[in-house]
RNA sequence: GGGCGCAUAGCUCAGUGGGAGAGCACUCGCCUUACAAGCGAGGGGUCGUAGGUUCGAACCCUACUGCGCCCA
């Protein structure tokens, strides 16, 4: 494949890369081939140390968003880098059947055709999915392959193919016996249009426009009036309640009063959960229909009596009857004002409200039985894995967040009124008899005897994914070698979720093994502004937009670069054009390099046959070796990039190359010394960018090297050279002559191609005496001719002493640009000399400073001193 | 109400005791033989406010203001 980048035929050096870098002509084909030579798939049996990730199981029904794209860039970076270092590398793929996401798709399809999942029946709307998911499900794996992650795909799985499925029969039946999960009725969150139970944290909670009512209850002085935001649960109500130190309401407490509109009589009890500072200080009691009035209705023997029903529609007879919630309630509250009973209104009313995190419907506090998972001794031991350090989480102030979460934990509802998912394994007896089922054993047959309907909470699937992947319970090899897995990757936004549980059952499965070492946790995507990107407000962007125009390594390196611990990122379409340059500038300099002969096959020369500028740009290189492998060691992403970013475009690219360009025009032995610096400087740097970069990095590596699988190759480590200082600064001040030159030149508007003589003096002119060709060339200076007549000068102080360069312009000379740029200079080295000057003029600076840092003060001043004089003279010698 | 975090250039963000940085945007000059998706040069910030600690604070402490997130 790489033979559509590379032109053919025999060439002294490689001269493979086409003019311009195309991804999307090469990336599809290049994936393809390292999937099919097996470059992705693990092997359990090697010798190798293992490095393993379990992939964030999207949802079946989903779709590539930019969220996933950084999750498995980072992922991907993690495991290509651990591979290369020679860990036997694991990054395991799969998707979660996404229980109500999918149900709803496929009952809206079945909608569109006039039907009900209850006109198919549960086993035919069960197949009818199982189909959809054949069709259309899955659509993120085939994006999965454009963004080049490089996961094992012989290993994929599904939360509900058989072996996890038979995984999550095993740990319920296992839970069970050890009386860790049980049935019972309490009040859960509802969904109305879902239509089934959800657990505490699927309800989104958010301060919503209401109304608060305060309704009178009863007559006369024995009448109390209560507050409520739902004043149509009032039909439900069975007693008033108020707190027992409040004087007020004492004398009412155990009297009776009548509810308005039924003509049910109810009590007035005293609750210490009631607070007297909320609104009248009395509350209406509904145990079916609010979680706190369920507990003040046990504590005081109330009846529950339900008066909404699964779609939010009232039950309780009478003129209400049939009415939707949101309807009943405007109804009600005129009935009862009609009566003369409402005392206030305020509207609106701001609280907090519940809603469903699927669908955004406000969620329906129901009195129901269910499944729960008794969490307690499952969030202590998960917690405890935390605080042992067997778990680390990055970045570390995450870890309060967890803490706060598994130290004060409900127990979780597990049990889901859907037909999609994991159907709970009891069987229920004619006498009432209850027996769950484990994995091979035979459910109990005879008459009367059926299982239960519900099924299982998507998470209760993915809370086993580290091991049932693996193949628990069977003792596999996988799961040996594999188990407890490296690191965790994935948004903060799903730590409780996912992770927490993940480490509930991972630890009570694996017997206090802790399905992961460390789980690095990182930010949301967000648009340019920093907004949250969601589909209602339109900012969303698509990843493979990104992906066609710019391809995977561009979109890739955006949001690596953009990865900080603990942060949020924006993202923009200019950056990833930015990262698309960045990746043209890597093209284009392997592309000079391979055309001047770069190479990997000659070894280097020793160092003291290589020049200030070899040597400079390995020990450079050498430093960011180390650099780099330090920030991903420590999930630092944003860095990594960065270092090579400036490494590769604001060192090789604006200063090696440039000067190589010199040393290629020398003799043969400087020009293949040359080769071998650029070849190896590349072929390190591409190694680095590999994890982020993978595409186009492997079709640079294969023409520079000849070899077939960069992402098989050695990650590179530090030379171990001693690092050459003098060369460093003799480059630091061939820079820093270059850069003052040109700063001139422009101020004098010589055109950057136009040659002018010039010539060098000062003290620095011997001690650089090796880098004044390639000065030269990088000025556009020319060794002075005969009559050279210098119409300008200028003086730059350097570590290595003074350079005087004096040039001929031929005339022209803007003295008033001069004088600008001279007066300027002058007032930023006075600024800088005067603050020199206090520090070292206070004897508290000078007694308590460390001697390091006064000494660096003094030269600083010596410097600025240097400076003054010598730009003093320069504005004095000016003519006018 | 409890907890966590953030506030640095026009925008997005690094920097966590000793010379204010990057990317993008902006200005000027360039088709200079790898690259105009580029090259060269340049402008731009009382580091949210007020105190404190320190010889020295963008950085540490306190309060305040504003914003975000999580939990109740």
């Amino acid at each position: 494949m790489t033979e559509t980048h590379s032109s053919p035929g025999p060439a002294q050096f490689p001269v493979g890369l086409a003019p311009k870098w195309e991804p999307v002509a090469v990336e599809a084909a290049l994936y393809q081939e390292w999937v099919e030579r097996g470059d992705f798939t693990a092997d359990a049996s090697s010798d190798r140390p293992p490095f393993s990730i379990v992939i964030p199981p999207p949802n079946v029904t989903g779709v590539l968003h930019m969220g996933h794209a950084l999750d498995h860039t980072l992922m991907d970076t993690l495991t290509r880098r651990r591979r290369m270092q020679g860990y036997e590398a694991l990054w395991l793929p799969g998707m979660d059947h996404a229980g109500i996401a999918t149900q709803t798709v496929v009952e809206r399809e079945l909608a569109s055709e006039g039907k009900s999942r209850h006109d198919l029946g549960r086993e035919e709307f069960v197949r009818r999915v199982w189909q959809w998911k054949a069709q259309s499900g899955g659509q993120i794996s085939q994006q999965m392959r454009r963004l080049g992650d490089g996961v094992d795909w012989s290993r994929e799985r599904f939360t509900m193919d058989e072996g996890l499925s038979r995984a999550v029969q095993t740990i319920f039946k296992r839970l069970y016996d050890d009386d860790l999960i049980y049935r019972a009725e309490r009040i859960i969150n509802w969904c109305p249009r879902c239509q089934t139970a959800l657990s505490d944290i699927e309800v989104e909670h958010s301060e919503d426009e209401g109304e608060l009512v305060s309704i009178r209850y009863g007559e006369g002085d024995s009448s109390i009036v209560v507050a409520t935001t739902r004043a149509e649960t009032m039909l439900g109500d069975t007693a008033v309640a108020v707190h027992p130190e409040d004087e007020r309401y004492r004398h009412l407490v155990g009297t009776e009063v009548e509810l308005p509109l039924t003509g049910r009589r109810i009590p007035i009890v005293a609750d210490e959960h009631v607070d007297p500072e909320f609104g009248t200080g009395a509350v209406k009691v509904t145990p079916s229909h609010d979680p706190n009035d369920f507990e003040i209705g046990q504590r005081h023997g109330l009846p529950n009596l339900t008066v909404l029903d699964e779609r939010g529609v009232i039950t309780a007879a009478g003129p209400f009857e049939g009415l939707d919630r949101f309807e009943a309630r405007p109804a009600i509250v005129a009935a009862l004002r009609a009566e003369g009973r409402i005392v206030a209104e305020k509207r609106p009313y701001l609280h907090a409200v519940g809603h469903c995190e699927r669908c955004g419907t406000v969620v329906e506090p129901r009195l129901s039985k269910q499944w729960f998972v008794n969490v307690g001794p499952l969030a202590k031991a998960a917690g405890d894995a935390v605080r042992d350090g067997r778990t680390r989480i990055h970045p570390p102030e995450m870890a309060k967040r967890y803490f706060s979460w598994v130290d004060n934990l409900h127990d979780w509802c597990i049990s889901r009124q859907l037909w999609w998912g994991h159907r709970i394994p009891v069987w229920y007896g004619p006498d009432g008899e209850m027996r769950c089922v484990g994995p091979g054993e035979e459910p109990p047959t005879g008459e009367g005897w059926h299982q239960e309907t519900d099924v299982l909470d998507t998470w209760f699937s993915s809370a086993l994914w580290p091991f049932s992947t693996l193949g628990w319970p069977e003792k596999t090899p996988d799961l040996e070698r594999f188990y407890p897995t490296s690191v965790l990757v994935t948004g903060y936004d799903i730590l409780f979720f996912w992770v927490a549980r993940m480490m509930m059952f991972g630890l009570y499965a694996m017997d206090g093994a802790q399905p992961f070492n460390d789980v690095f946790l990182h930010g949301l995507v967000r648009d340019s502004t920093g907004k949250k990107m969601s589909k209602s407000k339109g900012n969303s962007i698509d990843p493979l937009e990104w992906l066609d125009r710019y391809g995977a390594d561009a979109l890739r390196f955006t949001l690596a670069r953009g990865a900080n611990p603990g942060a949020d990122e924006a993202v923009a379409e200019e950056w990833a054009a930015g990262a698309r340059n960045f990746g043209t500038k890597l093209w284009n300099a392997s592309r000079f390099a391979l055309m001047n002969g770069a190479n990997t096959s000659t070894p280097l020369p020793d160092r003291a046959e290589l020049t200030d500028a070899d040597r400079w740009i390995l020990d450079r290189l050498d430093t960011v070796v180390a650099g780099v492998d330090e920030l991903f060691e420590r999930f630092e992403f944003g860095k990594a990039c960065d270092t090579l970013y400036h490494f590769v475009w604001d060192e090789f690219c604006d200063w090696y190359l440039e000067l190589a360009k010199t040393q290629l025009n020398g003799d043969e032995a400087r020009a293949t010394a040359t080769r071998a610096v650029l070849g190896h400087t590349l072929d390190a740097t591409l190694r680095l960018l590999h994890p982020v970069m993978p595409f186009i990095t492997e079709v640079v590596w294969r023409e520079l090297t000849g070899g077939q699988a960069l992402d098989r190759a050695a990650w590179p480590v530090p030379s171990g050279a001693t690092p050459d200082v003098e060369a460093e600064r003799r480059i630091d001040d061939l820079r820093k002559l270059v850069t003052e030159v040109r700063r001139f030149r422009s101020d004098q508007g010589l055109k950057p191609g136009q040659r002018v003589d010039a010539r060098l003096t000062g003290t620095a002119v011997d001690r650089l005496a090796d880098q004044l060709v390639a000065a030269r060339a990088l000025t556009r200076l020319d060794e002075p001719g005969d009559g050279f007549a210098p119409t300008v000068s200028l003086e730059v102080g350097l570590a290595s002493g003074e350079m005087t360069v004096e040039i001929d312009t031929s005339g022209a000379v803007d003295v008033e640009a001069e004088r600008k740029r001279l007066t300027k200079d002058l007032a930023a080295a006075e600024k800088e000399l005067a603050g020199c000057e206090k520090k070292l003029g206070n004897p508290a600076f000078t007694e308590k400073a460390p001697p390091e840092v006064r000494a660096k003060i003094e030269a600083r001043r010596e410097t600025a001193e240097v400076d003054i004089r010598r730009l003093r003279e320069r504005l004095a010698g000016l003519p006018g």
